[in-house]
DNA sequence: GCGCTGATTGATACAATATATCATTTCGCG
DNA sequence: CGCGAAATGATATATTGTATCAATCAGCGC
């Protein structure tokens, strides 16, 4: 995972610290609505930031189970919903996981590219596709609300990577 | 999901005599490839069709239950597997719950749109949403595959008879 | 600081969804 | 018929997600 490897996914990302101030600014936003950030959510968030990528809830409780014995299931999905509730993660429904939001103050429609070889998310905010997508349910006469978006196939880097050698992947 | 429900759901349906049709064209190009269409199988196929809409493989279950009381859910699975890779059902991540296709000639990217309200599911071929989103992919290095596209509201009679009476609902 | 109130958690149990394994049966074919 | 691949049946188990309720905690007015 590192010499020549290339560190195509950084555990040290240049984004962490301004995420970290995102998660400041959430915690603001989600106060004065009423609501709590608590030592259990900041947990849940703190361990999207670190993995840089999506997890499903059970891997995501046992890295909280790490620092608290005490985690369960139900805890783990109650953090989850809070965050998404407030925009703050995603679920990516054709992996069943979680992610960080990206761009956690956009309450827009977002899309999300999924490459299958190394896991990698990519999150959009495509006015071509949503505006395609309302004309769609403008078309059939629904008034939309929800639009689950998930795009998956193979990004540029594994496509590169993937000419050449043969696997050592991680699908998400 | 109880028996005292009204049917309002329409169970003979117009179409279904095309879809019948449909149907043996699926079995002739399975047998084309070597596959089985077998009395399993047809069944899935035959329940929701009867269905109308949208089943969770459990729900499923219960039905071929009805008939041969050997039905298990790995035999749900299996045959809901065998349709999808043949592009004969789909299967709606937002709702766990499997559906027949409209347009199983066609292997082209879909979108699924969902009435919370009825349950009902339309599915389209719409190239403005599937050529923005590979224009998206394209953009992003991606070379996509899989298209997911869930678009969930409240279509028009929903809407209609929304705005007098109160609810009395089935969210599929 | 005290106590009220509602939000949150902990603990437990369970529901819903999906897959693994392997012996047996069925199907298509020569 | 009899072979081999495909499919099923039966069983067990993995994975994912909720319900419940008592105990605790955070904010707030006093």
């Amino acid at each position: 995972m590192n010499g020549t490897a290339p560190m195509y996914k950084a555990t040290q990302r240049p984004e962490a610290e301004a995420q970290l101030r995102t998660l400041e600014r959430l915690e603001t936003v989600c106060r004065a609505r009423g609501r709590r950030v608590t030592r259990q959510r900041r947990a849940v968030l703190r361990a999207l930031l670190a993995e840089g990528g999506a997890l499903t809830a059970y891997e995501l409780l046992e890295r909280l189970r790490v620092e608290d014995g005490r985690s369960t299931p139900a805890g783990v999905y109650r953090a989850l919903e809070f965050w998404m509730a407030a925009g703050a993660v995603h679920r990516l429904e054709s992996t069943r996981s979680f992610i960080l939001c990206e761009h956690p103050e956009a309450p827009h429609p977002g899309q999300l590219l999924i490459c299958r070889e190394c896991g990698q998310v990519v999150e959009t905010e495509d006015k071509g596709v949503a505006a395609a997508a309302h004309r769609l349910g403008e078309q059939l006469g629904f008034v939309l609300d929800r639009h689950l978006v998930e795009l998956t196939g193979v990004c540029g880097s594994c496509r590169a990577r993937g000419r050449a050698a043969e696997p050592g992947r991680r699908p998400a």
